[in-house]
RNA sequence: GCCCGGGUGGUGGAAUUGGUAGACACGACGGACUUAAAAUCCGUUGACUUUUAGUCAUGGGGGUUCAAGUCCCCCCCCGGGCACCA
């Protein structure tokens, strides 16, 4: 080879690899297991798109690297094409999905993912449509319900009109569907829950030590939302008793008013029969109202009386209970006691209701009055009794709670924003909920031997908005018989959320080969959890929330001996196309199978991870791509070049230095995925051989492997040019200390800090041996007439600094 | 409002622990080669000035330090997460 021809190398290595199975794998023999994933896609009719790419590319580099040191790295692939995603794109195409699945998972892998060099391991490949898998979802179905993980019950869910079908409250993205972007309504529907919130305190904690993205890490606290503070029982009079949640269990001698929710079922039971016609209008006025004008900013507060009063265990003292919409039947315990001195909300509530405001801590401002202005900060209690003069924040919380506890009427809680995973999908396409209702047994799992509960072929899989799934429409699939009494039954006609089945789906990669389990227990201890995942932060509080839970849940039942299902994760950025965000309105969609074709995936795969920081994502510009195949075209020059290449390691004491300090300095920077400095090392250690002429066997043998994980068919082409055979069976270049010792090295000279001239000195001099030679030096010396230097900093081998006056 | 990232030439982006700001590229300009163009190769390229040198420059304003893109305080702008969450 002398002119570089991307696409004729690179069909030669594809199926040279092909043959020789090199990515495949020896999952029972590896000594030194690397499990390196990436999240695996939906296979849209679009294809792939160019992010997917980065994402993959920036993952296989890893996976490269640590083969080139000597891991057994286990590298797979796979398909969620379960999901709206993909109903969604049959449906405007007037086709069925089981029809255009396995086309587009065909055209994905043959097409394009082949044709970018990763070095994915194909027989052991994932299809989450497929009933060898959804059976062992099911299965999770059904094991989570036998732990009592999960549960069937009738409230207000978030229902997407458009979609037809309920959704989880994370696939709710202010107030839209994370699919469509329509607004979300709420709707009561008897629905499937996972519970999520049983593992909220340990998900949370555990992301205190977790190795990954630190965004990601903020996305998940967020989103689980640990609040501390106390429940408190409040006794309506002549009434039940109800608790309500705060996080001021300090200021409750200031709680002048209760609020109900709404939805808060004990309303009707305390409503005075004068009030009752005023409640009930209120409470359907706000049923009328979406999610997302009842939450929305700046929103007039709005309530009424119910004609009920509460006694404060603190003091004994009358407060009238209200209902109002601002507060949430969703959070603590759809009640509170309100202290419009000390909150905001309630100050604006009690303005506008005329009810009274009592200051219970002291802000300690002169002219500060509680009644224009709710006081949020810290101070000492004031107006509280006995417990007048603590620090509110601190102390007053630990006292207060503490004496209404001793009496059974309060204890520290700590309250989570977290909901319950709700999984119920009325849609077709996906794994069919595997329960069976029958009139006499009740709700009975589908024994384990008759899964998978497969999906009927249905012509018209159509969703029809009644909130029921198109298998409800299918006597043949729902009329069956009770598993545990044999009478007539009837199947749930539910789907499960298809982030179900991507919760778990690295755990079958490396057990794709068994069909009478999940997950097989040896392979999974030699290979899980997994050691990298590389992703997208958009996950955050979807499937890598999903994901952890589960594997949490799998331990609690006693399938998994870990809790963590990652070891690290690492969120790529985004691409960008010529500074703004790809969109088909914007005509800036950029196509990868275009550059491919034209370029070479190498000359891709080395732009896109040169274009940017991965980590902070990049700016993709069209002439990239061609300036990377430029670059490829003088590297390949500078390793073959004519004549025969000297076959002793360089001697000369610069080219040793550039060619040990890209080593150390490539190897770093793909460790801390910094890959485009890595790529500008490559490419200096290339001009400089091209700029001294040097060709060179043991120089050429260092630089194709430095270049292998970027860009693997042209490094193989090379190494096989050079003489050797299968680089990536080699192994990662070492550098020589030694040679990263300059004898002479450029000192900065600084007067007063500034810049005023540069110096070649030996290393290693002490300053009293610099301190003349500076002095002398013409450039410093005349900035130094008439003064004197009153200060001198050293740093060793690299600055002066002469302070002068 | 609270919590995370960011803001550096014409552009994408570099800059381990404070120690030469602008690595590596793109683009632009000049030159070589060519009948010409493309490709390739060689230069120049932060701004300003009185140009063998100097001054100013990392969103803005203060500060610490011999020395600040980097540390501290205040403010502005962009991206992301949470948000009537009690």
């Amino acid at each position: 080879m002398k002119k570089y021809d991307p696409i004729t190398i690179e069909n030669k290595w594809r199926e040279r690899w092909q043959k020789d199975q090199t990515d495949q794998t020896d999952l029972v023999g590896a000594k030194r297991p690397f499990y390196n994933l990436m999240m695996f896609p939906y296979p849209s009719a679009e294809g792939l798109h160019v992010g997917n790419l980065f994402a993959f590319v920036g993952s296989d580099i890893q996976g490269r690297y640590h083969r080139l040191k000597g891991y057994d790295v286990f590298e797979p692939m796979g398909f969620d094409a379960f999901g709206m995603h993909s109903e969604n794109f049959a449906l405007k195409h007037g086709r069925h999905p089981a029809e255009l699945v396995p086309k587009n998972i065909e055209r994905f892998r043959e097409t394009q993912l082949k044709k970018v060099g990763l070095m994915l391991d194909w027989s052991h490949q994932v299809d989450t449509t497929s009933s060898d898998y959804y059976r062992w979802t099911q299965w999770m179905f059904v094991t989570l319900y036998k732990n009592n993980l999960a549960y069937r019950k009738t409230g207000p869910v978030n229902w997407c009109p458009s979609c037809k079908t309920v959704l989880a409250s994370e696939q709710v993205i202010d107030g839209e569907c994370e699919r469509c972007q329509t607004l979300v309504t709420k709707k009561e529907m008897a629905q499937w829950f996972f519970k999520t919130t049983a593992f909220a305190k340990e998900l949370l904690e555990e992301l205190d030590v977790l190795d990954w993205s630190e965004r990601t890490k903020v996305a998940q606290r967020n989103w689980i939302g640990k609040s501390e503070g106390a429940e408190v029982i409040f006794e309506v009079i002549g009434g039940p008793s109800f608790e309500i949640f705060t996080t001021r269990p300090d200021t409750l001698f200031g709680a002048t008013y209760m609020v109900f929710s709404p939805e808060h079922p004990l309303v009707d039971v305390i409503t005075t029969p004068e009030q009752a016609p005023k409640v009930k209008a209120y409470r359907e006025e706000v049923s009328r109202l979406s999610e997302i004008d009842r939450q929305a900013e700046n929103r007039e507060k709005t309530g009424v009386f119910t004609g009920a009063k509460a006694i404060n265990p603190v003091n004994g003292a009358l407060v009238p209970i209200w209902v109002a919409d601002y507060v949430l039947m969703g959070y603590g315990t759809g009640a509170i006691m309100a202290v419009p001195g000390h909150d905001t909300r309630d100050h604006e509530f009690a303005k506008k209701f005329d009810l009274p405001i009592i200051e219970v801590v002291s802000s300690g401002q002169e002219g500060f009055d509680v009644q224009s202005q709710a006081y949020v900060g810290d101070g000492k209690l004031v107006n509280s009794g006995p417990f007048n003069g603590l620090e509110a924040k601190t102390e007053g919380i630990k006292a207060i709670t503490s004496s209404l506890a001793q009496k059974g009427q309060a204890r520290f809680t700590i309250n989570y924003r977290l909901r319950d995973w709700c999984v119920s999908r009325q849609r077709y396409w996906g794994p069919p909920i595997p329960i069976i209702y029958c009139d006499k047994c009740g709700i009975v799992p589908v024994p384990e031997k008759d899964l998978p509960v497969k999906l009927p072929n249905l012509e018209d899989y159509r969703p029809d908005g009644t909130g029921r799934s198109p298998l409800a429409r299918d006597p043949d699939f729902y009329n069956t018989t009770c598993p545990e009494c044999g009478g007539a039954a009837v199947r749930e006609t539910d789907v499960s959320d298809n982030f179900l089945c991507s919760a778990w789906y690295f755990y079958r990669y490396p057990s794709t080969n068994f069909d009478d389990r999940p997950f097989d227990p040896e392979l999974t201890k030699k290979w899980l959890p997994v050691d990298l995942y590389v992703g997208g932060n958009e996950h955050a509080v979807l499937h890598l929330l999903y994901s952890r839970w589960l594997c949490r849940a799998l331990n609690y039942c006693g399938y998994l001996d870990f809790t963590e299902p990652y070891k690290r994760f690492v969120a790529h950025g985004m691409i960008v196309s010529n500074g703004a965000k790809m969109s088909k309105s914007r005509g800036n969609i950029i196509n990868p199978d275009y550059y491919i074709t034209n370029f070479g995936a190498d000359s891709f795969r080395m732009y896109l991870m040169f274009m940017g920081a991965y980590l902070e994502g990049g700016d993709f510009r069209d002439s990239g791509v061609k300036a990377m195949k430029a670059f490829l075209d003088r590297l390949v020059a500078a390793v073959l070049k004519d004549g025969e290449p000297d076959q002793n390691a360089p001697t000369d004491p610069e080219t040793r230095y550039v060619l040990h300090s890209t080593i150390k300095a490539v190897g770093q920077d793909i460790v801390r995925f910094s890959y485009n400095t890595a790529i500008a090392r490559i490419m200096e250690l290339v001009n400089h051989l091209t700029k001294n002429q040097i060709h060179n066997q043991v120089i050429n043998e260092t630089l194709v492997r430095l270049l292998a994980p970027f860009a693997p068919h042209l490094a193989e082409e090379l190494w096989e040019s050079i003489g050797r055979e299968k680089v990536f069976s080699s192994s990662w270049p070492e550098y020589d200390e030694e040679a990263l010792r300059r004898n002479e090295v450029e000192y900065v000279i600084q007067i007063n800090g500034k810049l005023r001239g540069k110096l070649n000195l030996a290393s290693g001099l002490t300053p009293e041996q610099i301190e003349p030679i500076v002095l002398a030096s013409p450039t410093v010396s005349k900035w130094l007439e008439g003064k004197n230097v009153i200060k001198k900093i050293y740093v060793p081998d690299k600055l002066v600094n002469l302070v002068v006056k």
